[in-house]
DNA sequence: TCGTGGATTTACCAAATGGTAAAAAAACAA
DNA sequence: TTGTTTTTTTACCATTTGGTAAATCCACGA
């Protein structure tokens, strides 16, 4: 059994993991979890069946696996998020990473936003341990700039998920941008220049939302 | 059989069709198309399965009918979005009534939600017919604000896409805002507030997104 | 009250699906 | 080459699930 602890994997392991892994993202970022067969994964991987269950102990350690893996390279561009760069430029250099890498991972982005639509049933305790410390240390960063006066009066938080919804829209709601957009071949540039108008007015307002009034 | 032609629906059908359509959105909103099953819906509603396929034609044929029927209540917010109003008013008071409706149907929100984010397998063509149009019709007001000189410079496109996105985040991701927001009772407020400071500050920066170089 | 048509239930079914046992095949160490 | 371990396949299985047929129930008008 590949799963026996302490035991390296072989060369045909490793591949044949990454394999299966690739075929699942593919099919649960398409279908979601109920939606997606196992059979579906074997076909898309080249392999049959009872020889993915011989890789992964059944298709939620699958969907577990895969989300896991995927869990830090979604929060690389928040980690690198500078406490000692320049606050606007910091956010905005943030909010472009954001939007690149949903236009480069929009599969992850789906699969991200499936799990989390169902409830994160099975994603939640990485939410916990993963998500919720960076999120809550990030803020701090932000809040401490507000209160330096480096930024114009606003909420962290709120400002954290609104550069989340407005970077993975894209990618989660391609099938409907795809109608309303017609054919144009790439969103991504003009996607990318709104957000940074949009961002850079919030973060040049002087007095924040004080003159919305 | 209820759904022959010509034929006024008695009160109990009326009643049943939507108990079942009721059932249906929690359900269909929660697990997705294929998380969903006709026993969750059939006791949901309170009544057997093929008691339900009286009715209906099949699952598919609940689905459509559900996102057909919702579309027009979803699309409402953006309909009332007066060309003659005052431009910046109207396109906020459009953020608020957004994101009090994806508050107060936060099942709705994540039924589309779902829908899209499958690529739109049964809605597509109601996206065509309804929401392009619609779409379209609001784009070019929002231009000829813009050339009215009325709004700074904006891509109304994206930026109806914006509002979208950060509205409906909060249904369809709540999972994660619980996660990251704590215990918050309500964070409706908070996120108003925050929608109006950056919406506002797209819309009332007289040079658009020049300034942000 | 009786009969008729609409409404509901009971008893199924076929296909899909997650998963397993065991044999066969391939890799590999000696 | 041979023996052993790892990998893959073949042949299944039990459950779930969308759906159906037919019998039964029931509301209601004549």
């Amino acid at each position: 059994m590949p799963d026996s602890p302490a035991k390296k994997p072989s060369r045909i392991q490793q591949r044949n993991r990454r394999v299966i892994l690739d075929a699942a993202l593919e099919v649960f970022s398409k279908h979601g979890y109920r939606g997606a067969t196992l059979d579906q994964i074997a076909a898309e991987a080249g392999l049959s069946k009872p020889n993915i269950l011989y890789y992964f102990e059944g298709k939620e350690d699958i969907h577990v696996t895969l989300l896991s893996q995927l869990m830090d390279t979604w929060l690389d561009p928040l980690v690198a998020l500078d406490p000692d760069g320049d606050p606007r430029r910091e956010i905005l250099d943030y909010v472009d990473r954001k939007l690149t890498m949903a236009g480069e991972l929009p599969r992850e982005s789906r699969l991200f936003a499936n799990e989390i639509l169902q409830g994160a049933p099975r994603i939640s305790p990485e939410l916990h341990s993963h998500l919720k410390p960076l999120f809550d240390e990030k803020c701090a960063v932000i809040a401490g700039w507000v209160e330096a006066g480096k930024l114009p009066p606003l909420d962290p938080q709120h400002l954290l998920f609104s550069i989340w919804a407005t970077t993975q829209h894209y990618a989660d709601f391609e099938a409907q941008a795809q109608v309303l957009l017609g054919a144009e071949t790439n969103p991504q540039p003009r996607a990318a220049a709104h957000l940074r108008a949009m961002f850079g007015a919030l973060l040049a307002q002087p007095s924040g939302a004080a003159s919305v009034h």
